[in-house]
RNA sequence: GCUCCCGUAGUGUAGUCCGGCCAAUCAUUUUGGCCUCUCGAGCCAAAAACCCGGGUUCGAAUCCCGGCGGGAGCACCA
């Protein structure tokens, strides 16, 4: 089966564009509220991508910063993170935490104060906007060196409330670009932290925890995503106070699934609600829940890479992911007769045999043949029945029928150039989970207990699915057509 | 409103930096046909695109200017 992979990867052109380095070092920076989902693998498979072609250095920095209200790091969601990477194939070398650098950031903070380039200021969210907005000074901005010290010692210390002062840095309040000007770079949030709990209130903002880490750690390349940019510039502003050289930038374009918009934090929220079973509920997209629909890695590796590194902002529906899919499971999944929804067919005329036998997957005859009973009453999905009423169809591998209300006339057996549609006469209980969340609900053929549970396998007509349980009855998740 | 990014077939994507080999690549999609006792897979064929307008040039998808369209940022989120 690894051939086989070797061979569709070699088929596959992929365009990302050639490092003119040595070797690399790169990092994957997840933020933990949640598990990695669809959307955030383009950011995940590109960095190992590039890792793995100029033989580099992968860190895995764990985003965990405070975060807002809305967006609160979840203790489980370290696990879940690293099973995901784990699943996709992803090769990391190092794990650091930014929750565990904390005093680094102070110290560097500290630093741009002392050179005057950084400044506590007291003006409300709403005030900072407007000030922002109109480009104008605040009166917090023109405070000593030796005030600011102070007043930070104050912020360390815990003399101010939730809101009540940050430290921004000096831009220029008439930077062109009005999101660059004084940003923020520390704040107050009294949220405990999943894993340092109280023991810090004042927390770095992204740009700049990144603009020490990524100098600290020798990156040589930073791969983001074009929402990023303007964080790019911010970084390089403070490398440059500080003299130091940084990394390159390397962008990609936003990528949006079709039928998937949310994000971690709103699953969190769905998820105590109890609208979500679990993280891995196929309404999620999480890497573990495509996982257990019985999605391969190597397929969204492949699906991811087929974007490159585009700017542009795209939008893709799932079935090209399913297509890459397809390819990679069509040929080891076996088949079987799944009737949703049945309806119970009696037949007239005679059944020759009690048995009728189709091959286990129509392009290997070597794996075998399933046996089917074949009785007088015959069940078949309510779709085809409604849909073949008053028509002549084929009971694949039995016998041809010409449907009439419940009754179904046997007019031959003989393999005629009709319509066939699947069956069964007997069957065990079988739930499908949807990819909305519903739930199929019908019978399959008994032969489906040869097969083990995590098996792929094709339901005829229906769709390729994982099997979860196979005793005593059978539930599935449904991965794609 | 301001800043930045992007704009090739239905959807993605190659080509754009270093203009000609591009009457434009590949995948997917759709439609025919073949094959197959699945509306799966496979094989063959076809459909289908350089956002618009100027300019530079012998020559522009590629360079320049101007529009238009889409996205992102302007959070004490990441």
């Amino acid at each position: 089966m690894p051939e086989y992979f070797e061979e569709k990867e070699a088929e596959e052109e992929e365009h990302l564009p050639e490092l003119d380095v040595d070797t690399v070092v790169m990092r994957l920076a997840p933020y933990p509220s949640g598990p990695l989902h669809i959307g955030n693998a383009r950011m995940v498979i590109l960095n190992d991508e590039y890792v793995k072609r100029h033989d580099g250095k992968l860190i895995l920095f764990y985003d965990d910063t405070i975060g807002s209200d809305k967006k609160k790091p979840l203790n489980v969601a370290y696990d879940l993170i690293k099973e995901g990477l784990e699943w996709l194939g992803v090769e990391w070398h190092e794990t650091y935490y930014k929750s565990e650098r904390m005093e680094l950031y102070y110290e560097y903070g500290e630093k741009l104060i002392e050179m005057g380039e950084a400044y506590v200021c007291e003006c409300s969210a709403e005030e900072l906007r407007g000030f922002r907005e109109k480009g104008k000074e605040c009166q917090h901005r023109s405070r000593t060196v030796k005030e600011n010290l102070s007043l930070w010692d104050s912020m360390l210390k815990g003399s101010f409330d939730e809101g009540g002062a940050v430290v921004r840095i000096k831009t220029d309040m008439q930077y062109p670009d009005p999101a660059f000007r004084d940003r923020v770079l520390f704040r107050i949030s009294n949220n405990p932290h999943p894993k340092v709990g109280n023991k810090y209130r004042v927390w770095p903002l992204l740009e700049f925890s990144w603009a020490i880490d990524d100098h600290l750690l020798g990156m040589t390349h930073i791969l983001r995503g074009k929402d990023l940019m303007m964080e790019d510039k911010m970084e390089e502003y403070i490398w440059n106070l500080f003299g130091w050289d940084g990394p390159e930038f390397l962008h990609y374009g936003m990528l949006r699934l079709k039928e998937f918009r949310l994000s971690k934090s709103d699953f969190q929220q769905k998820l105590k609600l109890g609208e979500l079973n679990g993280w891995d509920d196929p309404r999620t997209w999480t890497l573990q829940s495509l996982k257990r629909r019985g999605i391969k890695p190597e397929a969204v590796r492949e699906f991811i890479l087929g974007f490159g590194m585009s700017l542009s902002d795209i939008e893709v529906p799932a079935s090209k992911l399913y297509a890459k899919n397809r390819e990679l499971i069509d040929d080891e999944a076996n088949r079987y007769h799944f009737v949703p929804d049945p309806v119970e067919v009696k037949l007239e005329g005679e059944i020759k045999g009690e048995f009728t036998e189709l091959p286990s997957h129509p392009d290997h005859p070597e794996r075998g043949y399933r046996k089917l009973k074949t009785t007088n009453r015959v069940y078949i999905p309510r779709k085809d029945w409604q849909d073949f009423q008053k028509k002549e169809v084929r009971l694949k591998n039995f016998c041809n029928i010409y449907l009439d209300g419940k009754k179904g006339q046997i007019i031959g057996t003989e393999n005629k150039d009709i319509r066939k549609i699947h069956w069964l006469c007997e069957g065990l209980g079988c739930s499908v989970e949807l990819t909305d969340g519903s739930i199929d609900e019908g019978i399959v053929e008994k032969n489906i207990q040869e097969a083990k549970e995590k098996d792929i396998v094709q339901f005829e007509r229906y769709g390729f699915v994982k099997l979860l349980e196979t005793k005593p009855e059978v539930y599935a998740v449904f991965g794609h057509r």
